[in-house]
This record gives structure tokens, C-alpha cells and sequence, in this order.
RNA sequence: GCUCCCGUGGUGUAGUCCGGACAAGCAUAUUGGCCUUUCGAGUCAAGGAUCCCGGGUUCAAAUCCCGGCGGGAGCACCA
């Protein structure tokens, strides 16, 4: 039953379901999934999420996942998003100066609109302040013994010396830490938490360290410079963060950065861990794509094998298509692994009914046709489901018969002896003679293709093509020829390439193309 | 080792908090049919999960409890 009703045409099985209305369910209608709604809003507070990147290297798709929250939370919510750059750690982590622009650059490709911004390098008399008020407290203290001994202590849960002394002793030291008299890894501020606390890593936990090496950014004004949980506990209440979206490694951070609001009686923000999004294809590593963009094994930032923002960019990717698919996967804590096929289909939903159709020939081979008729048309629609759009139209005259048209290497090879379309244009019957393939016009309906099973090939004609490459995925070029049209789109464009897949156009002169997906 | 999180078809996800019409929904991938002058597009359909395993509570468990197994994160003077 449901083979006889397959077997027949759409026009038939619609006339046919009209005689039974009533079998007809209500189409439902493809709902838009959204977040899940947010805990802990309060009605007089504004909602604010914060992303705080570090300016070491450039958004991937790993970022666009607490970036996407962020954004669309605000956006829930009437509240504010807060882009704030973490740049502490000239030593270990030294930031790149043109990053600070590129994120933003990459934040406003996204679409996310940054409400607020802050750089913490800016920052760094606001940190002193409450240090300076923590040791006052005698919430705080500076630890001045060797790292080595502090953690043999600290693993004992015993305290180190320096950690009753005085406050007023403590300040001394401070003075000290500011003013050069202890050198680079002397003297470290550390938070009292619980020395006996069963989580090692919330034990006295540093706050604020010596750090010498010039920073890209406001140079060697400082030499003390606040550690992540330490500034990010400071800031976080300052800007008035109310939810804190962010991976789950920063879990025990939270712990961490929560005596901190202890001692200063704040209230500490609503927190969201989600978990890490790896992707099946493109590379993510910060430190791996820096090595390889600064060792030549990249061509750049955007290099389509890397998992970064730009590259997918390049590579035709929308952003939209990563708004869907971080909403789609959700802020949940799971490793979620994104199969390049998932992001592919949810970039063609998109891109699929904006993309006009082209023609490329990779791998292209001219081959003579003969036995045609004197003038042969084609008229191929810009979009078969649009054809407002207009057409691209060719007119061949051949010369006693004959023409030569351009078909893919391939295509060649695997119709030899067998009847093939080229689409629009005409069947036409694949021969090799002496390792040369020639092809002998059969017909031009397209009904009598179809009947004898022929396979459907793309081509273009000699003088109205042009020579062409498409980037691939792993970086290769595919060489090939275009139509002239093609001169006249603008970059940036999505197209299709029939039978190759969707391309970005990447520059007319030369014409170069980044493949998408197919 | 210690602290913590998670485990639904190949992949991603819904449902899990507040057990019941869930012999488990959706998307993607796969396979097949159809298709207006075009396709690897579109469209229609099919197959595919004993809801990690074992036990318990209950009239009833993907959902609650216990144990096991498996995966992940953190344990830096990084973020």
C-alpha cells in the first residue's frame, strides 16, 4: 500500500489525500526552540550575563557557545551583556594587541549586541582597592614562602607562617609587593578560605601575583596583577552580573570566588556550567591554533581547517546557523561533540533558499559534440524555486555540427558508452577514442533523459567560462572553471554550484570560492 | 589519589526537577519513492534506542532510591 502511494507523483497523491480530508491532520507548525527560562530573576534587577574572553587568540566555536547564551538571555530579558576582555596574565597567557578588536569584530558578526565593555588591564587600581580592604579584613594575606613549601603545607591542611600575621604586617608586605622590594614569585596575596577545607584547590587560594613582563596593552605600569578568581570575583559584582554562564572546568572557581562575596557580604550570582562543545571537524585548541597560524602551518586566523569563528565565516557558515545550533544544543553541563553534518544542515536550511546556482567544472576537460543541430539554447534558472530571480541563459551555434563544451573529468569517465545530460542543454552519448573522450548529440528533451535513467551533468562552454578555484575544507584548492557570470557576483555571496556544493565567494580577481557544504 | 559533573537511536536534542496515554518526540545522517526543463536541491516515506547495567520503592520508572560500570571537568603565582 504505502509502495503503490510512493510509487505515485505528488500531483497524484494530492488529489488523492483531497477525497479523505478528514485523514488530514493539522499541520504542525515548526516551533522555534528557545532557552529554557532563567532561575533566580528578580523584578528590579536587570538581568546581566558577562562573556570575558581572553585576548590570546581568536573566538572559536567553542566561545560562541557561552557567547550565544549570554546574548540571547539578554536579549530575553531586556537586560545588558557584558563583554568584558581578561587580560591578567602578560606572563602566561600574553595577549594579542589586535585580538581586542577581532573579538568584537566576531561578537558583532554574531549579532550579539554588547551592551558593556571593559578591559580589566584598565582595571587593575579598582583590584588594589579591595585587596587592600580584603587584608584589612584579615580575609587576606601575603605569602611570602616558597611555592613548594606552601603546598606541602596547604596538602598537610596546615597553615603557612605568613598567614596569622597581623594585618597591619600585612600591608607592610603589600607596600612591598608594589614598590619592587620582593622580586617576581617572592610574595603571592592568597585568600583565607578553610586550610582544612576536603578540596584542595579551595584551600588559601592566590589572588594576586607579581607579574614583570611587559604587558601589550598599558606596558610595565604595574607589577602586582590580580589572578583570574580574584579579579573575575570582583568585577563580576561590581558590573552587577546577575548570571554567570560559563564551562563547567570553572566549577570549583565558583567555590573558590565565593568567600570572597562572603567576607565583602555580597550576593553571589546565579551560576550556569555548561559544558564543552567540541566539533567533529575544525581545530579549537587556542594554543594549537596560535602555534600553527604563527609557524605558517595556517594560512591565518581563518584557515578552514580551524574551528574558529572567522574560518567559519569564510567558509560560508551564517551566523544565524550557529545561533540555531547553540540554541539547539542547549546550557546543559554535557560534552557535547557537533558532527560537522549537524552544523552543515543547519547552515543549508538557511543558506539554501538565498543561494543561486552556478555552474563550476572541476577538473575540467573540453570535449568536441558532434552531430548537433545549428543553434542550441539552454535556460537554466537562477533558482528552480524562484524564477523571478532570472536565468542564465546560452545560445550555441555550432560550426557544421559540432561544438565543444566543458565537463568534469570525472563525469566523463564514469558515463563512458552511455547516454548523459548535460543539464538544460541536451543529451549527448560519451565516447573515448585513443584516450580522448568525444560526445555524439543524441537529443536535446530533457522527458527523454529522464525515461533512459541518464545522469545529469553540469558544463560550461569554453568562451563563457572563466579559470577558478574553490578553498576546500582541508585547505586544498579545487581548480576549475565557472560561468562568466560569475564575475558579477559580490563577495561574501552564498552560491551553489550544482552537483559541487555551496560556496562562499571569496574574490572575483582572481574568482576564488571557499566550499561549505553540499 | 582527592573534589565535582554527566550517561536517551550513528550524531545532536525533547522528556528527568513535580513518576502515569513515552512499547520514547524532533533534527540530522542512512535507505527508497516522487519531482515542475536541472542536481548530491526540494518533497514523501521507511528502517534505526531493551532510555549505560543491576537491584529496590510503586498499581505504574527514562523519570525516585541504592550499588556498579562508563565518560568528562577541576586539583597553576593560567583563564
Amino acid at each position: 500500500m504505502v509502495t503503490e502511494v510512493n510509487s505515485w507523483s505528488n500531483e497524484k497523491q494530492k488529489e488523492e489525500i483531497k477525497k479523505w480530508p478528514e485523514l488530514v491532520e493539522i499541520k504542525k507548525v515548526e516551533e522555534k526552540k528557545t532557552l529554557p527560562p532563567l532561575k533566580n530573576v528578580k523584578k528590579d534587577v536587570m538581568v546581566k550575563t558577562r562573556f570575558a574572553p581572553n585576548p590570546d587568540g581568536p573566538l572559536h566555536m567553542g566561545s560562541a557557545e557561552p557567547i550565544i547564551f549570554c546574548d540571547e538571555y539578554a536579549k530575553m530579558y531586556d537586560g545588558h551583556f557584558i563583554l568584558r576582555f581578561e587580560d591578567t596574565s602578560a606572563d602566561v597567557k600574553p595577549p594579542i594587541i589586535e585580538m581586542y578588536d577581532k573579538i568584537i569584530n566576531d561578537l558583532e558578526w554574531l549579532r550579539v549586541k554588547i551592551d558593556e565593555k571593559y578591559i580589566q588591564s584598565d582595571r587593575l587600581e579598582i583590584y588594589y582597592k579591595y585587596a587592600v580592604e580584603l587584608i584589612k579584613k584579615g580575609a587576606a594575606y601575603i605569602c611570602i614562602c616558597p611555592s613548594e613549601l606552601f603546598k606541602s603545607l596547604y596538602m598537610a591542611k596546615k597553615p603557612c607562617p605568613c598567614r596569622n600575621l597581623s594585618p597591619n604586617e600585612q600591608l607592610k608586605r603589600w607596600e612591598d609587593m608594589l614598590n619592587g622590594t620582593y622580586k617576581k614569585g617572592d610574595a603571592v596575596v592568597r585568600i583565607k578560605t578553610n586550610i582544612e577545607h576536603p578540596n584542595p584547590a579551595i584551600r588559601d587560594w592566590p589572588a594576586l601575583r607579581i607579574s614583570t613582563r611587559s604587558h601589550p596593552r598599558v606596558k610595565r605600569k604595574y607589577r602586582v596583577w590580580p589572578l583570574y578568581n580574584f579579579s573575575c570575583a570582583i568585577d563580576d559584582h561590581l558590573m552587577k552580573v546577575t548570571h554567570i554562564i560559563r564551562g563547567k572546568e570553572h566549577e570549583v572557581n565558583g567555590t573558590r570566588q565565593k568567600w570572597i562575596y562572603d567576607y565583602m557580604n555580597w550576593e553571589y550570582p546565579e551560576i550556569i556550567n555548561i559544558g564543552r562543545l567540541g566539533i567533529e571537524a575544525g581545530i579549537l585548541s587556542k594554543s594549537k591554533i596560535r602555534a600553527g597560524v604563527e609557524n605558517g602551518t595556517f594560512t591565518g586566523w581563518d584557515d578552514p581547517r580551524l574551528g574558529t569563528l572567522c574560518a567559519l565565516r569564510k567558509r560560508g557558515i551564517q551566523p544565524e546557523t550557529i545561533r540555531d545550533i547553540m540554541i539547539q544544543v542547549g546550557p546543559k553541563p554535557i560534552n557535547a561533540t557537533l558532527s560537522w553534518g549537524n552544523i552543515a544542515a543547519a547552515n543549508k536550511k538557511i543558506v539554501e533558499p538565498k543561494a543561486n546556482r552556478y555552474f563550476f567544472v572541476n577538473n575540467p576537460v573540453e570535449i568536441k559534440v558532434t552531430g548537433l543541430p545549428n543553434i542550441l539554447t539552454a535556460k537554466l534558472a537562477l533558482h528552480p524555486d524562484h524564477p523571478d530571480r532570472g536565468y542564465r541563459e546560452y545560445i550555441i551555434k555550432s560550426i557544421k555540427g559540432e561544438t565543444n563544451v566543458i565537463v568534469p573529468r570525472k563525469d566523463l569517465e564514469e558515463n563512458i558508452g552511455k547516454l548523459a545530460r548535460l543539464m538544460g542543454l541536451m543529451n549527448l552519448i560519451i565516447e573515448q577514442e585513443e584516450g580522448k573522450f568525444i560526445a555524439k548529440f543524441n537529443s536535446k528533451e530533457h522527458q527523454v533523459a529522464r525515461e533512459k535513467g541518464a545522469n545529469f551533468l553540469h558544463w560550461v562552454i569554453p568562451d563563457k567560462s572563466e579559470e577558478a578555484y574553490v578553498v576546500m575544507p582541508d585547505a586544498t584548492k579545487s581548480f576549475g572553471r565557472v560561468e562568466s557570470l560569475c564575475t558579477k557576483l559580490n563577495v561574501d555571496n552564498i552560491i551553489q554550484f550544482e552537483r559541487f556544493g555551496f560556496v562562499r565567494v571569496d574574490s572575483l580577481t582572481p574568482l576564488i570560492y571557499y566550499y561549505a557544504h553540499n
